[in-house]
DNA sequence: TTAAAGTCAATAGA
DNA sequence: TCTATTGACTTTAA
């Protein structure tokens, strides 16, 4: 039996994490594991990295399709109950950094949007919930790790009693900072508010800018062309995955209270706008979208609209955006008259405090015709901007339309895969199929809810508009 | 070749 | 000390 075999394998996997943990602690000085533990982790990442590497990727080639949002939540839950760190759970068990953790757990992608890569941590992290046991394990782990710390310390004061008073600074450098050897490092580059303004409106009137713009940008905002470029890509790909978890929420908050509550509204980030994250947001690039596709588009008219008034003085994307970047370098002289003594650009219109994010808001793009696609760096005529940055738009939802259910998979895996699935399902079959009914169920439900939800939303949209007009 | 996906790792903030 | 954010970089996929 095929699957029994599975079965064996994923046991195994479940409790791989733990021999290493094991091991260690035989080999006991954590303390010698330790410093390397923390160089060598990223080498040898995972405790399942050594043969089982291959496993794993199987496991994830034919898993059935995982729930990640639940699974993030209930390690998010397992995490927090136990008091078991980040840093640990991902090195120990996932074999990423606590940064990659943070996010994974925070903004998890939909399983049928990730690759396969992006998928076997998820794997991971279900046959770690499957069992129990991981977490005493995790659990000790961190004591041992507590100890060892504890050790280190105390030899490490005993040790430089001696030469303490000289060399206590340098000790404790030396602690700090693991090997700075080289330090070729460069510095890290950190955005300014301003700049970051500039680009955020820049991405809305084009996300995917010309080299020429990208060159412009660059130059007035006195960065590298590589930063502005690294910047585009990271800010597309971040909106996409709030995208997603708003997706995600908004599926499965609709069929709990649905309908009423607007506030299904992740409350994440995303809209928190704490800013940031996604501003201009919403732009789900098309897939197979061409650049300056529909999302530019859409933000010129959620702009335009925003605006209040449809046409506002084209401006040039480049230009337009940067207005108020970088106030005292290199700002546009020319065009002050929308900045403030400091030559800072704020939100004119609105002086108020930036951006009260409306929530209800229906700047929803509307899927308008396409506007020129010119693509090429003028393009952006669309006024926009001018530093208001909340529409926070759900269009979001309309270019979803792929949707999960979709997702399971080709036909041959699909066998595996339902053999997996009780695997990956937890401990009883009969569970797990109730389970798996129902969290199809579940699904089904969320997507009809998330259908009405759009339709509501469509529908407010145009009220919307109509007011506005 | 390019964009997306996935990560790392520095750093900010609680 | 831990988590969140984010610029940079690598890998993958189209």
């Amino acid at each position: 039996m095929s699957s029994s075999e599975s079965v064996k394998s994923l046991t195994e996997l479940v409790q791989q994490p733990c021999p290493p943990i094991e091991t260690s602690k035989d080999g006991k000085s954590q303390e010698s594991s330790e410093p390397p533990a923390s160089e060598s982790q990223s080498t040898t990442p995972l405790p399942l990295s050594g043969h089982s590497a291959l496993s794993i990727q199987e496991l994830v080639a034919m898993s059935p399709e995982l729930d990640t949002y639940g699974i993030t939540k209930r390690v998010k839950e397992v995490l927090t109950d136990n008091n078991l760190g980040q840093r640990l759970f991902g090195e120990t068990i996932l074999g990423l950094t606590q940064g990659s953790v943070s996010d994974l757990l925070a903004r998890p992608k939909p399983w049928h949007k990730l690759s396969l890569k992006g998928r076997e941590p998820f794997v991971r992290m279900q046959l770690w919930l499957n069992d129990p046991n991981n977490v005493e394990k995790l659990m000790d782990m961190k004591r041992m790790e507590k100890k060892a710390y504890m050790k280190r310390r105390h030899s490490s004061v005993s040790d430089s009693q001696s030469c303490e008073s000289s060399s206590a600074g340098i000790d404790y450098s030396q602690g700090a900072s693991p090997q700075p050897q080289h330090q070729l490092k460069k510095p890290r580059v950190v955005l300014a508010p301003e700049e970051k303004e500039a680009l955020k409106r820049a991405y809305q009137q084009k996300p995917y800018p010309s080299p020429k713009t990208i060159e412009e940008l660059a130059t007035q905002l006195n960065l590298k062309t590589s930063t502005v470029i690294n910047w585009f890509h990271n800010y597309r790909s971040r909106i996409r995955r709030e995208l997603f978890i708003e997706e995600i929420q908004a599926g499965s908050q609709s069929q709990a209270g649905s309908s009423d509550s607007p506030s299904a509204r992740s409350s994440r980030a995303a809209h928190s706008s704490e800013g940031d994250s996604c501003d201009g947001v919403d732009a789900e690039g098309p897939p197979d979208g061409k650049p300056s596709g529909p999302e530019a588009d859409e933000f010129s008219n959620a702009a335009a609209k925003s605006q209040g008034g449809p046409a506002e003085p084209a401006f040039e994307a480049g230009e337009e955006a940067l207005r108020g970047a970088r106030p005292s370098e290199r700002a546009e002289p020319e065009s002050l008259e929308d900045t403030d003594d400091e030559g800072r650009l704020r939100a004119p219109r609105q002086s108020s405090p930036p951006a009260p994010q409306r929530p209800g808001d229906a700047l929803e793009t509307l899927p308008n015709s396409a506007t020129e696609g010119d693509a090429s760096t003028s393009a952006a005529s669309t006024s926009v901007l001018t530093g208001e940055s909340s529409y926070k738009s759900k269009e979001s939802s309309e270019k979803i339309s792929s949707v999960p259910s979709t997702s399971s998979t080709p036909a041959s895996g699909s066998q595996k895969a339902n053999s997996l699935q009780s695997l990956f399902g937890f401990s009883e079959a009969a569970s797990s199929r109730n389970t798996r009914d129902s969290s199809l169920r579940k699904k089904k439900a969320a997507n009809l809810n998330n259908i009405i939800h759009r339709l509501e939303k469509a529908a407010s949209r145009e009220e919307a508009v109509e007011w506005e007009f």
